[in-house]
Formats: C-alpha cells, structure tokens, sequence
DNA sequence: CTGAAAGCGCTTACAG
DNA sequence: CTGAAAGCGCTTACAG
C-alpha cells in the first residue's frame, strides 16, 4: 500500500486539498459535513499529516529541544533529573509537542553547538535550559540564534523580564532549612554546597549566610561538586579542620548527604546525636538512609511541568513571562532528629521507630 | 537577517543549488575546489541545512523514538532507566540521529497509540523497544505499520530471526547469582521476581530453577512488581509462610532489594546473618544500602548503546541482526557475606570493613 | 563537473 | 464554501 496523502484524501472525497487540510486544522473554510467526511476518513485509514512537510510549509518543527549537560554518572544516579524529565514531557505531549533529548557531558562548547545546529537546521521550536549559570552565555547564544528558551530556575533577584524563566526562591529555602536548624539547637553550621560557578548555589549560600546571622549561627561554608565522593571528603575536612567542629551539616544535593553519612560512619560518629544533616534536595536515597535524611523536597516533576508549560507559551503566543516555582517543603527526617528523640536512632543504621512506614 | 538557504549559498558563490546540495552531503557530482568553497561559506555563515526539508525530501525523520511506558515513580526512583537513556542518546548522536522521548504511564493503549501517530507521521524512522512482554503485540503492530524496531533484551532462545533485537544470557544469569549463593551454603532461597508479563522474568525463573535443582536447592518463587513496597511485603510474606524458611532471597531489581531490606529490619532479623540478599540489578541504592547488597551489574549504559547501534545499522543499511548483551557480573558485597566474615556486618547499618572506599 | 526542473507533502493566500 | 496555484527548502534524476 503506497502512503496516503492529503491529495490522496482529497481525490477519494472529490475535494481539494486545501478543504482537506482546512479541515484537519479545524480552521473555517470547510463545511461542517465535508470536516467530518475528512476526519473520518482520516481516521479510518490511520492516517495522519506528514510532520516533515508540515514543519516545512509551517516553519515549525513541533518538537522542544533539552541538553542535559552533566557528569553522565551523576546523571544516572541523579533522580532529580528523570522525575523532571517526565514532568517536561507529559507537559510537552499535552500541548502536542516533541520532545529532543540530547545529553552531553559537562562539556559547554557540546551544549553550545548542539544549539548553534538545532536552531541552523530548525530542528526544535525552542529549548529549555537548566542550570543557570554565573555569567551564564547560553541566553545571550540563544537570542542571536534566535532561538526562543525557557530558563528554569533563575534567582528571583535576577530574573530579568527578556526572557521567560522560572525563579526559585532560595532564600526562603534557605531560612526553611536554618530555621529548622537553629529549632533543633544548632548554633555551628557546616553548608557543602554544589559548584559556586552556578547562580543558584551562590544565592543558596547568601541565603544561609543572612539566615543564619539573624539566629546568631556560625556557618561554615565549603565548596563541593555534588558528587558522593565530594560530600564525603568534605566531612572529613571539615571535621579535621581546627576550632570546634559544626554540629549540623547541609549538603546541596542527595549524592553528597550520602557521601556525608558514610563519613560520619568511618569516623565513628553518630547522626544525628555529632553532627545532624540535611540534603537540598530529596530523593529514595535520603529516605533509605539510616539515619533517614531531612531533606528539602522541591518536586522535580512540577518544576518540569511549570518550565515546560512556559515554553509552550511562548511559542503559540509569545508571551514572555516569569513564574516563581511553589516553595520546597522541608521533610522532617532521623537525621535531624532532636537529642531526646535520637537515643535510639544514633547509631547509624538502627531505624527509628516509625521511621519505615511512610516509605511503603 | 532572513534565513539562509540554499538557494542563496548557490547565488553566492554563483553555482547552482544542485552543486551545494552535493557538495554538502559529500556526494560525487562536483569538483573538490566547489566542495571547499561551499563547506567554508556554510561554515562561516554558520549555516546547517533545514531539517524538515531535507526530511521531506529523503522521507527521512533523521530522528528515532522511544516510549518510557512505566509507573513515572519507578522510572523517577530507578537509575536504570536513565543510565540506559544515556547509552542510547550517545550512540544514536554518533550516528547523527536525534533521540524523540515518550513518557507514558504503564498504559499499553498510549504506547501503542505513540507508535501509530509516529509512523502515520512519519516523525520518527525507527523506535527502540524494551521489555519484552509474553505474546506482546508491538513486534506485529510496528511491523504492520512499517515501522523499522529494534527489540531489546529478548531471551536467547526466542530470538526470532525476522527482527532485530538484543538478547540476554538470562539462564546464564540466574547461575551466577544462584551458584554464589550455592557457595554461600544456601539450600532454600527464595526468588521475588518481577511480573511474569515480562517475558524475560519468566526466562528468569526458569534459569534460577533449573540452576538450584542441579545443586539440590528448594527455591520458592514470589511474583511482585518491582516497587520498593513489593519487595518489602514479599519478605514478609514468605517469613510468615509455614515451613523452613529460605535463608537468602533475590529479587528482581534494586527497588525490591531495598524493600527487602527495610522489611528485614523492622522484622528484627540480620542480614547476611538470617537471610542473605541479592539484587539482580546493580545501582548506588545496593551500594549504599547497609549491608551493602550483592548485585548482578547490568550495565545498562552499554545495554543501550548496543540497542541503538542495532537500530541504526537497520535503519541505514537494513541489516536485520541479533546481538547478545555481554554477560552481566556479579558484584559481591556484604548482603551475602559468609557468615564469619559477616560477624561484624550482620546488624543492618553497620559498615563492614573496606565496605566503604569502594564507592569513592 | 554543472544547471534547470521536478518532486517530497503539506499550508495558505487568492480568485471564484 | 471550494479550487487552482504558489511556496516552504531541500534532494535527485536528467540533460548538457
């Protein structure tokens, strides 16, 4: 059977193909009988309009594009990244559009042709861009390419009205996180944080500092790279440093508040009884550590969804717009347990009674 | 700046379109000088072709599809999915293809409604499918609907020689994991498997069976679903069961090993000490648990990457092969430990010596 | 080796 | 409301 077409459509109804087409867009143009004997036909032969000739005579690809750029192995142990993916996705189907995934590793100049070439061959519609960086090139690559994006996750400072983003308030999330802290007693803080070449871990870093000075806590801040290893070392210097050591720790992802634990454990001390801690950002991880982790969950899957849904308007109706991102809930683990509460729990890997359940 | 085309690179350099179009694809029909001059006028310009017209004119998408049809939490929680993503996007970019992703819930009308629009689109040349289920209805679906596939992960001896697709040693497999528990003294375990559905948990089974029933050994099979919750109700399920119980249980993937492992320990009982672990499937959940839980390493990086480079041969130049994925090792950790090394391991949380610097 | 032309399968003014 | 025609930007026989 050779391939339908639209003119194929047309001689079997005895109409033109602009009737056909007029009617397969639900544009005016067409009767309403002669839409349903298209749309029926249409059907009946499983057939549906070509995507290439339609993105040609359209100039649109109906497709979004998205580089994930990362440490392939953090990546693969990152949930944050696939919940997100599927809450961009299921965001992207429902306004009908694609979505390109194109994953390379913590390399810019990739990243930065991949856009020159997908905006070249109009391969994608728009993209969306994650990881705001200092000084960050991509939007300004991205407007002389012309390309419409969506950047997700800029600083509420910073969200200039140019372009459509997403803005998180991290610093409300970092009062949610000292508040809690100083609650639980602590008044010597460690914060291990991601890279400070990106804008949201220096606005975390603010946002603790200014926290922390109303409660009259000391931090310590240190610089990691999100990677379990850097959490563990980290700890490990941390605690080898001179003057007292911190009693509490945040860490800025999952990765690194399991690098932290397993610290703690091969120095034989006790969390949350030395040191408590608390992760950035939730996951399985934090909930299957013993101690169970405290964590800052931020809904990967919404943000998804909210980035998304901004991309697709700006490209029907080119609306520019800023959303801010629901504020993160603090989840209340072992690992930040109080004094009293812990004496059963200290050891790591002994379960806190009640500390399974919510799991399952 | 109106767009580029080839049109105006032709006029530029005072030739005819024909003679880019050749000398871009690096097809014979002009001079050596003409190829030079037009690739350095497209670079400079920095110009790529348009995608959709030349996917107009080959009849060629350039892209390839895949449809995540599963639970969103579990493909959020289980690294798998991702890791094999990124063996898949980088082999495929290797071929110059984009990768279109689908995320469907476990909804078979939905993957099956992707595939349809997909070919009758003609959006995607090829698509990668995974899980193979029992009698499952996409190998004759794509087939009908012309659509080039690539079937991953089929079990050897039901390769069909009509499609291409990887396969996997799943007997081979099952030996491994049951002969190291031989060696370990188990002589009743029990297998929690994933859902029969799958045809490659059926192979499973059947290899563990006919493994054990060569060393002598009783094993009691459990169908579960692969969730934290199913791995976790399994082990309560069958301690509470009459009879002997199994001293060492496997379970389908990490997901259901972690389950395990909480139900053990609300259950008071020591693992490797009362009832030993093994995961069939390896991720940084085994490698963080307490114990640290023995895993078959699938690596599903490389999995997908050999799935993708099939699909890619089919799609070029139509070759129609099996691939058997390079066997799997097991990685032993403390979850089966012999009993006198597990002394100081057989509380849950506690670390065994050298269980750590492994990880980092 | 080069040029003029048809074709890929749609969409969209423009007349009727 | 309908039809004939041009156009989207490439590729690819077919003559020269």
């Amino acid at each position: 059977m050779a391939k339908e077409t639209i003119a194929g459509l047309a001689k079997r109804l005895g109409i033109s193909k602009a009737s056909v087409s007029y009617a397969l867009n639900g544009q005016p143009g067409v009767s309403e009988l002669t839409r349903r004997r298209v749309l029926d036909l249409a059907e009946e032969l499983e057939w549906y309009p070509s995507s290439s000739a339609r993105a040609l005579s359209r100039s649109r690809a109906g497709a979004v594009g998205m580089v994930l750029s990362a440490d392939p192995l953090l990546i693969g142990t990152e949930p944050y990244y696939m919940a997100m993916l599927a809450g961009i996705e299921t965001a992207l189907a429902e306004g009908d559009m694609a979505l390109m995934l194109r994953m390379v590793g913590k390399d810019p100049a990739q990243e930065r042709a991949t856009y020159e070439r997908w905006a070249g061959e109009r391969k994608v519609d728009g993209v969306l861009v994650f990881d705001h960086l200092h000084d960050d090139p991509r939007p300004a690559l991205l407007e002389r390419l012309g390309m419409p994006f969506v950047l997700h996750g800029a600083p509420e400072s910073a969200a200039p009205a140019v372009f459509s983003g997403t803005t998180t308030d991290h610093a409300g999330e970092a009062a949610t996180i000292v508040d809690h802290l100083h609650d639980r007693g602590h008044r010597r803080i460690a914060h291990v944080s991601g890279p400070h070449t990106f804008l949201h871990e220096e606005e975390r870093i603010r946002g603790v500092a200014a926290c922390a000075a109303g409660h009259g806590i000391e931090v310590v801040p240190f610089e990691a790279d999100y990677a379990l290893k850097a959490g563990h070392d980290a700890v490990v210097a941390l605690l080898q440093a001179p003057g007292d050591r911190p009693t509490a720790m945040i860490f800025g992802n999952d990765l690194m508040s399991m690098g932290g634990l397993l610290a703690l454990r091969e120095l034989g001390l006790r969390c949350p009884g030395d040191v408590a801690i608390v992760s950035w950002d939730d996951s399985l991880h934090c909930q299957l550590a013993s101690p169970a982790v405290t964590a800052l969950s931020r809904n990967p899957g919404m943000q998804g969804r909210v980035a998304a849904e901004l991309l697709l308007a700006l490209l029907d109706a080119g609306t520019i717009q800023t959303r801010p991102i629901p504020v993160s809930e603090l989840v209340v683990r072992a690992s930040t347990a109080p004094a009293w509460d812990a004496l059963g729990a200290v050891d790591a890997g002994q379960v806190p009674a009640g500390g399974i359940s919510p799991l399952l």
